[in-house]
DNA sequence: CCGAATCCAAGAGGATACTG
DNA sequence: CAGTATCCTCTTGGATTCGG
């Protein structure tokens, strides 16, 4: 289990931030959480969509976002398995948080894209 | 530098979250920019503010959000030294996502510390 | 005062193979 | 299908020391 980062959020200034990006900032956590937005995602279905996530880590970020108590995760007891991940209460608002992290990522991207523009040119000279 | 994760953000639905939990999810980034949006802080200043953070850390840290177009960095020209880290145009328009960040980040530590409560006292019985 | 340089330990992410 | 179990690498954060 990722470990603690500090003893306790004590409501020192912006640690709320921290407890929060401590929660969703792993690899692939973002990503995982917005696909989760849809509407519940069958393992595979994950393990899908992102080809490049192994499936060890897909198991391990999932298991602590329910530790979290972010995600709920629903096993069918059939055969073959079935297991369903969804976003928990706590987990469904958390979306307007994505969306503004989304609005501001895109901008981030635009910014740094101009500014590589920029500095290309002046090697151009 | 920190590597990129994927070499481009290419408009896969939810990639812009990857972008901008890659520029503030790193230990500090959140909690220092948050104490940024105050007004520009000197070096040691933000030391101070963060015993358990080492020099060099902070250090880094502050030039990789530099590094994205987040903060500026002003040096002042005296002796001694004189270092004021401010937040950018791109920086600012971070503040309604940390606010977001800290609204979820406390419902979190909430729900957490509930469900260690109804743990505990299921070990009391 | 604000770093850079060096060295270190821990752990996160990953490749691969196996299982109920 | 949905995972474990190993093993490996590389990054992160950190302590400490030195420098302009």
């Amino acid at each position: 289990m990722r470990p603690m980062r500090h003893v306790s959020y004590d409501g020192t200034k912006g640690c709320y931030v921290e407890a929060a990006l401590d929660a969703i900032s792993d690899k692939w956590k973002g990503v995982i959480l917005y696909h989760l937005l849809d509407g519940p995602k069958r393992f595979n279905q994950l393990k899908r969509t992102f080809p490049e996530l192994s499936q060890r880590i897909l198991t391990r970020q999932l298991r602590e976002l329910e530790g979290d108590g972010v995600i709920n995760r629903k096993v069918y007891p059939e055969i073959p398995p079935k297991v369903e991940y969804s976003l928990t209460d706590l987990g469904e608002l958390l979306k307007p948080t994505l969306e503004s992290l989304e609005d501001w990522g895109l901008k981030c991207v635009e910014v740094t894209k101009r500014s590589k523009i920029v500095s290309e040119k002046a090697v151009e000279q």
